[in-house]
RNA sequence: GGAGAGGUGGCCGAGUGGUCGAAGGCGCACGCCUGGAAAGCGUGUAGGCGGGAAACCGUCUCCAGGGUUCGAAUCCCUGUCUCUCCGCCA
């Protein structure tokens, strides 16, 4: 992108830029450009040749354009650059002209004081060029992907397409506990507790609850990794605003992250999509390094704010749980057939553990900002009665590598964005709450499920302790 | 946290404020040569954006941001990252 400096008269527009904005966007400058590296989303030549239909297929997501004012910054845009260009290329010719000019020892300075005020009207086009595009850069950043054309158009979760559902709903002969008093019957998870080292939304687990959790996650990661070619990796927890601003979390959701204090715009992730994803950021990524398939196991932080009353109890919402995330990197063209294999390995830890689930495509108006297409698995809870979301799998086709510039090499060698998708491979706190409800017996005891034995130390049965 | 050194193209590595998007080398691609290969020789080889049907042209990018200047990879300031030493620490 053109880095042009920026004069000094604009600084006052550009610092107003919300602190939580990636450090790369408030660079954008400058702005000979706002596309690519600047907070797009969608090709810039797309959205300005395609107009009518990229406004038809937001329009299908419950997305609005703002066509006029579109029409107005991008026209503008347009002459302004092209008049800054021009100018620039002005300046460069008689510049080197001084140059020539002093080495053949001729009176340079006539030639100073014409390239003297041609800089002025450079400074001043630059001044309104950069206006224009950091106004057109805070209306792109705005906007959410497309939807694919199979994405069944809706409004709200209850327009959600089930595909299929997997596995018999249980019956018991007694009433069905939920995971909140089965694990208070266990002695192994104690909400009070959690609440009096931090507040509201979290939890404690102890003894073979805290196990079982444990052993659910190492068993996700084994299978990812031995059995769906996924390779594990670390990352960190702590992410610079700039990998949130990638995977497309800001800067319009900053309302659901946890910032830190302290001069670094530095949040904890809420998912690692976040940390996984950007690590393909400003790469041009060989052909043969493609797929990338990484899973991760960590933390996830989300404030869940605006969530105020919605499940309250227990730990199906909670500020803090564990993930494993499955992230797959691929060459465009290929992400359609990625979705369905990454939604499979999804549910095949389902499949594995014995639990009851269906699989959902998403309506368009409840898919997230950077998803193109969306699966949601859910999993049937005997202690609510309903299925609940487990996992998320998304094709973000090329949305986040162009906000990241995560690239690799066309067939003719030239770059090109990559695709990217991501998917829980499962929640494991919510995994948790479905084996506890799932595997209940009627004394409150839970059967452990065969697979994850060997992780229990051969316990087959945890036992209610009051 | 303290002190010092440094961030240049896929990699290594030059670069007196002007003709430098940047020498040279490596790697890579294509071609010549060869029975084939190696060696050798030749040519090419960053990215973004804008304009254009295209050829191509323009512009920007030498860690980032700001400053000085007619002109900055080169000078000044700030930030950031890496390395070395000291301190601290899991």
């Amino acid at each position: 992108m053109p880095r042009v400096a920026r004069p000094a008269h604009s600084r006052s527009s550009r610092s107003s830029t919300s602190p939580d904005m990636p450090r790369r966007w408030r660079r954008v400058p400058a702005g000979l450009s706002f596309a690519t590296d600047g907070p797009l989303m969608l090709d810039a030549r797309v959205l300005r040749q395609e107009t009518d239909d990229v406004v038809a297929r937001l329009a299908r997501r419950g997305f609005a354009f703002d066509r006029e004012r579109f029409d107005a910054l991008e026209s503008e845009r347009k002459s302004l650059q092209v008049q800054t260009e021009t100018l620039q290329a002005e300046r460069n010719t008689e510049s080197k002209k001084i140059g020539k000019a002093k080495a053949a020892g001729e009176d340079i300075q006539p030639l100073i004081a014409a390239v003297g005020e041609l800089g002025e009207r450079l400074d001043g086009a630059k001044a309104r060029l950069n206006e224009i595009a950091d106004e057109l850069d805070a209306f792109l950043a705005g906007i959410p992907n497309l939807p694919d054309d199979d994405v069944p158009v809706g409004e709200s979760e209850d327009d959600n397409v089930e595909m299929h559902a997997v596995g018999d709903i249980p019956s018991f002969a007694f009433e069905a506990r939920d995971h909140v008093d089965l694990g208070a019957g266990l002695a192994g998870m104690d909400f009070e507790a959690a609440a009096k080292l931090t507040g509201a939304r979290f939890v404690t687990m102890s003894g073979p609850v805290a196990r079982l959790h444990r052993a659910l996650a190492q068993f996700m990661l084994d299978l990812h990794t031995r059995e769906h070619g996924y390779t594990e990796v670390q990352v960190p927890f702590i992410v610079h605003a700039d990998s949130l601003f990638g995977t497309g979390q800001l800067p319009k959701f900053a309302e659901d992250l946890f910032k830190l204090e302290g001069d670094a715009p530095w949040y904890l992730i809420p998912t690692a999509e976040v940390p996984v994803t950007n690590l393909v950021r400003d790469r041009i990524l060989e052909r043969d390094e493609l797929p990338l398939k990484m899973v991760a196991h960590t933390p996830c932080f989300r404030s869940e704010a605006g969530s105020a009353g919605r499940d309250t109890r227990g730990l199906i919402r909670q500020h803090q749980f564990e993930k494993v995330e499955l992230v797959q990197i691929v060459p465009a063209g290929e992400s359609e057939r990625a979705l369905e294999e990454l939604t499979g390995h999804a549910e095949t830890v389902l499949d594995a553990l014995g639990l009851p689930y269906r699989r959902l495509a998403l309506c368009t108006g409840d898919m997230g900002f950077s998803a193109a297409k969306t699966y949601d698995l859910e999993v049937w809870l005997p202690g609510q009665g309903r299925y609940r979301e487990i996992s998320s799998c998304s094709n973000t086709r090329d949305f986040q590598a162009r906000r990241m510039q995560a690239r690799t090499r066309s067939a003719e060698g030239k770059p090109e964005p990559v695709h990217t998708l991501n998917g829980s491979g499962l929640a494991v706190g919510r995994t948790l709450v479905a084996v506890l409800e799932n595997y209940q017996c009627e004394n409150g005891d839970v059967i452990v499920p065969e697979v994850l034995r060997p992780y229990m130390g051969g316990i087959v049965r945890i036992e209610a302790q009051v």
